[in-house]
RNA sequence: GCGCCGAUAGUGUAGCGGUUAUCACCGAGGCUUGCCAAGCCUCAAACCCGGGUUCGAAUCCCGGUCGGCGCACCA
């Protein structure tokens, strides 16, 4: 058995992974998170709010797991996430059925059939199947939706960051790997946004004497870089994406990830997503499957936010204020509404907003040939004139641009089980330990009776096991079996200590605390024992 | 989607056409046990699904599902 089937097992009998629908012979791609597992998930994602939400300031929000078709028509994920697609029967090579002919282009065999490549769940959102709804291949498309409710929230400023934790769905071909890719995930995303030319963060300078291993475009081997020298030497595009490539490193680090299995990969030009103008995967090592993408930290410019102005009409700019307004004089065409109004009646308004709409320079003072729904419409020089006027331009509206860590929870929780995993032999017996930090470990500790028959031991264990619930702390209570398969028990499934009533504790009220990592132990006092414990937790 | 391989208690396994499906671990209960999976007793627990061949199928054949690997896909 390789780490990764050795994790896959524990996980399975331990109650923190199971194959969906398992009854009714699973299905692939969908994974249910058992007791444990599902603790442990809400640890790694309450830690993920202290380090956004907390750390950066950033607002959560919920927005719905089905999207309006509208959506996904902007976003752009319709039409690539639902291509035509044809294989060749010969070479087995995949194209898309709208774009060749008849035969292979490569290998010039028959193609099979068509199918619809679909990546996007689709369903319909009320009776009578008319409007299409889709579930969401991202969380980030309700965030950048709510944009001028967001921005109106800010009281029209920016930068913010907003962040959203959730599922998202993508009907993948052929998934695998467990929880590597998933039809069903969960992604928790940020998406910052920023005026396009200030891309710097407030924080930098605090980081940037930090060095993190970084495999930039064209390079073979991952090297180390300081973050300001990597900015200087343009390896990363900006300011404000090397503070967030550390800012997940930190995150990763804090939830277990060993930092000499990580590093940050940049994407190849033509493996970057359409509408990215740098983008930056944080990449674990895992024992079976090599450099895993965990997280994409990308800059995704104005794409997002342009691409919904123009499908919804509803602008999505920012008002800039400039320092000191600024006074520029132009040359503009101005109509003479007495003349165009009586002589066009309801087409004026079009036909100024046409003129208004020329360069004024070009125009001089000649006659003017305008085509308006298929007419020709003349409009002659005294219908305007250009004049040239001073104007105070207290600002400008511009669209953000958008940085966007997302990570993808699953994957990470997979990479957290496997970088905790160990095997260690002691006294000629493997002992399996799952070495989770303190603070993400699905069951903070375990009170043991030293002896499990004996009621004046079992007396005092379940008061100490009542008392530290009292105090909000999870822990586990356990009396079956010898003293040492409990402990062992506990390492697989990563709680950090082990609290053992023994006799001792009748005579001076005082409780061994057995370490996890080390087995070491140490007598606490049962009155201290909530605060030690807390305070062991780093809580 | 394609190709190759696989699927037996919770986990790891034996089985190779013929009674009641092997063993170990785990689990539950009991005895024992004064700090690291000790020992003893008892109990619970499985042939992925559907068809076919056969007197008889966990075993052979076909299809499906799930899993592993390779190809493809992974905006």
């Amino acid at each position: 058995m390789d780490i990764y089937e050795e994790v896959m097992e524990l996980a399975k009998r331990r109650g923190f992974l199971w194959p969906s629908f398992e009854i009714y012979g699973g299905t692939a791609g969908f994974y249910d998170y058992g007791p444990l597992g599902a603790a442990l998930k809400r640890n790694i994602e309450h830690l993920w709010r202290r380090f956004y939400v907390i750390g950066e300031g950033f607002y959560e929000i919920e927005t719905p797991i089905i999207g309006v078709e509208e959506i996904f028509r902007a976003s752009g994920h319709l039409a690539s996430f639902t291509d035509p697609i044809v294989e060749c029967k010969s070479c087995k090579e995949f194209f898309r059925a709208d774009h060749i002919g008849d035969r292979c282009p490569v290998c010039d065999g028959e193609l099979g059939d068509v199918f619809e490549f679909n990546l996007m769940f689709k369903s319909f959102i009320g009776p009578g199947s008319k409007r299409a709804g889709y579930l969401r291949p991202e969380t980030a498309q309700g965030i950048f939706v709510d944009f001028p409710r967001l921005l109106r929230f800010f009281r029209e400023k920016i930068p913010f960051g907003i962040v959203q934790i959730g599922k998202a769905f993508r009907n993948e071909i052929s998934p695998r790997q467990g929880l590597i890719r998933l039809r069903e995930f969960t992604q928790a995303e940020a998406e910052i946004f920023v005026n396009p030319q200030e891309k710097t963060h407030p924080g930098f300078d605090l980081v940037k004497d930090e060095v993190l291993t970084l495999l930039p475009r064209g390079a073979d081997e991952p090297t180390r870089w300081r973050l300001a020298d990597a900015v200087r030497e343009g390896i990363i595009a900006h300011e404000l994406l090397a503070y967030h490539i550390h800012l997940t490193y930190r995150f990763l680090t804090a939830v277990g990830i060993s930092e000499d299995r990580l590093r940050f990969r940049q994407h190849m030009l033509d493996e970057m997503a359409h509408y990215a103008s740098d983008c930056w995967d944080a990449e674990v090592l895992l024992d079976r499957l090599g450099w895993i993408e965990v997280v994409g930290i990308a800059d995704r410019t104005d794409y997002d936010l342009k691409a919904h102005q123009e499908a919804s009409k509803v602008d999505l700019g920012v008002f800039m204020a400039y320092d000191k307004p600024k006074v520029i004089e132009k040359r503009k065409i101005k109509p003479k509404m007495e003349v165009i109004g009586p002589r066009f009646k309801q087409d004026a308004k079009r036909i100024v907003a046409a003129l208004e709409a020329m360069d004024p320079d070009e125009v001089g003072d000649q006659e003017i040939v305008l085509e308006l729904e298929g007419r020709e419409v003349t409009i002659t020089p005294d219908m305007f004139e250009c004049v040239k006027v001073r104007e105070e331009v207290s600002g400008e509206r511009l669209i953000p641009h958008v940085i966007e860590p997302s990570f993808g929870i699953d994957r990470i929780f997979y990479a957290v089980l496997e970088h905790a995993f160990s095997e260690e032999e002691v006294e000629g017996e493997r002992r399996v330990v799952l070495r989770l930090l303190p603070s993400i470990a699905p069951i903070q500790a375990c009170v043991l009776p030293l002896l499990g028959a004996r009621d004046e031991l079992v007396k005092v264990a379940r008061d100490v096991h009542r008392q530290l619930r009292r105090q909000g702390l999870i822990v586990e209570y356990d009396a079956s079996g010898t003293i040492g398969r409990r402990y062992r028990r506990q390492d697989e499934i990563g709680t950090p200590f082990c609290i053992t009533i023994d006799y001792e504790t009748l005579e001076d009220d005082t409780v061994t605390v057995r370490f996890r990592d080390s087995m070491e132990q140490v007598r606490v006092a049962i009155d201290e024992l909530g605060d030690w414990l807390h305070s062991e937790l780093g809580l």
